[in-house]
DNA sequence: CATGATGCCTGACTTTAGTCAGGTATGTGT
DNA sequence: ACACATACCTGACTAAAGTCAGGCATCATG
């Protein structure tokens, strides 16, 4: 009775229908679809007309006659591009940010009433980040980014408390050895942030040192992005980076608490070593080389 | 950074985007989607033209229009409705249904496609059950059914389930005072089950019996549909019922360890009782009066 | 059995989305 | 300086979805 298919076909068949629903926020205002979406993709900050075509998937003639209604509304005005005549970058008048504005309201508002309907708000949040991730997968970006950039605190504010909550003894960042944030920018290491769709879910730090390896510090995923193989990804990423670094050897450590991050050492190539710092906190060493 | 409405806001967008592809099942056999809609809902069992035109929400002449190129393609054929000669009755061919078929196999295969693609499905399916009850809150049907149908059953097995796992010393039905299931159909009870799309995601039952009193029983809601206050709405339907068939007096019993449905108990008007039974398990005894 | 309501249909129309083939201005590499 | 590529635009077209005003047969009711 509970075939998995049918509960993913119950559930693209719910959200079709509440999609329409949804998706009245961007009618409503007298506007088609059409141009509520170019209006809206350009006050979310896309400017060049390509990045426009590319975002909404439209062909090019159609982008054109989109932006030159929305020129006529008033809502919109093109310039040059500085560097290149031939592109054109598009901006929002006073009236097409008023409108914007509006759009953005509506979705609030449809989004804060869809929220007050049920209990247990953050069961269900979490259960939309879940599908949410899963279903943006492919179109998570990993963007190598400054460790002290606000998402990259933000996702190491949220590995730490997760530490505190699943080691006995709690987290203490301060009795850590907390890398340096230059260790972990090119050319020494890097600082790798998964993000969809403007959300972080994940990051890993490659931390240079001056022993002749580098380490892996800071993997995490967000708990509505596990079991996505978003772990694995970030690894790749920091190892490919190391390599590009001309790093040969990695070194990494960690507590026997964080079960699944052990397996997925073991299963990509690394072996465990004798510990080889004093960190009070890991009680398994592991290294691999590139 | 990670304002509620913000993740909602993303999970929309990300089906928006997603459905798209999620639902190209209804295309790639050549006929637009209209058509393929129209012909998926005869299939899922809907025969009257105005049936079809509310489910699908369309215009009196398009729907029509839309049965008409089904009918040339051989796919459909309509009859006049036997007891009603201005309405008609659609159903499929032979052709109809093995063209209704491929869709249906196109579907799965697509949502097959999409769990490979995932480790950790249970997780996934149980995130995106809760989506989909959320968001088809307001369609979910409460239909008084026999307690020995296969819904009814299906519900009940993983309310036994559920016992089991939160009760120490474990449950078994044979222990428990087991109802007739004649004591709870009508008129003596009845039993209802919530369905959402398809599937049962919760039940009550109205047990009947001969001390002046009826007894809620196997009150239960789907782990994927919990905080949808489902609950409350199962109850008023059962005690609606009750008031139906003239029962003055309600009695229920439960168990301390199931402390969610305490306290709906409490909060709806139910008040504590010494035990009336010497069923082993309950060590809660509660009674309203309509 | 006349009257008005109901259920479905057809024809005529509009709007929206999208495609495709050029066209013009600008940039790049040799 | 030249050829060729690139970026955007316009005009001409099509397909699909949807709206609206009647029309016809049938049903319910006094």
């Amino acid at each position: 009775m509970l075939d998995p298919v049918a509960r993913v076909r119950r559930f693209n068949r719910a959200v079709t229908s509440a999609v329409g629903a949804l998706d009245t926020s961007f009618l409503g205002r007298g506007r088609p679809l059409g141009a509520a979406r170019v209006l809206n993709a350009i006050g979310h900050g896309r400017s060049d007309v390509a990045e426009i075509r590319d975002y909404l998937g439209l062909d090019s003639g159609l982008t054109s006659r989109l932006l030159r209604s929305l020129e006529d509304e008033g809502l919109v005005e093109t310039t040059v591009h500085e560097n290149d005549a031939r592109r054109r970058v598009v901006r929002l008048t006073r009236a097409g940010r008023r409108e914007f504005a509006a759009y953005e309201a509506l979705s609030n508002t449809q989004a804060d009433g869809f929220l007050d309907r049920h209990a247990q708000r953050e069961a269900l949040l979490a259960a939309m980040d879940l599908v949410a991730s899963a279903l943006t997968l492919d179109r998570i970006a990993l963007n190598e980014m400054d460790p002290r950039s606000d998402e990259a605190r933000y996702c190491l504010g949220e590995y730490y408390a997760e530490l505190g909550r699943r080691f006995k003894q709690g987290f203490d960042v301060s009795l850590s050895r907390d890398p340096d944030a230059k260790d972990m920018r090119r050319p020494r290491g890097t600082f790798v942030v998964a993000i969809s769709d403007t959300l972080p879910i994940g990051c890993v730090g490659l931390k240079g040192t001056d022993h002749g390896y580098a380490e892996i510090k800071r993997l995490w995923v967000a708990p509505a992005a596990r079991g996505l193989r978003l772990g694995r990804r970030l690894m790749d990423a920091a190892e490919n980076a190391a390599r590009e670094l001309g790093i040969a050897l990695l070194r990494l450590d960690t507590n026997s608490a964080l079960a699944e991050a052990g397996q997925l050492y073991r299963r990509s190539g690394w072996s465990e070593i004798p510990r080889f710092n004093d960190d009070p906190y890991p009680d398994l060493f592991f290294e691999k080389r590139l």
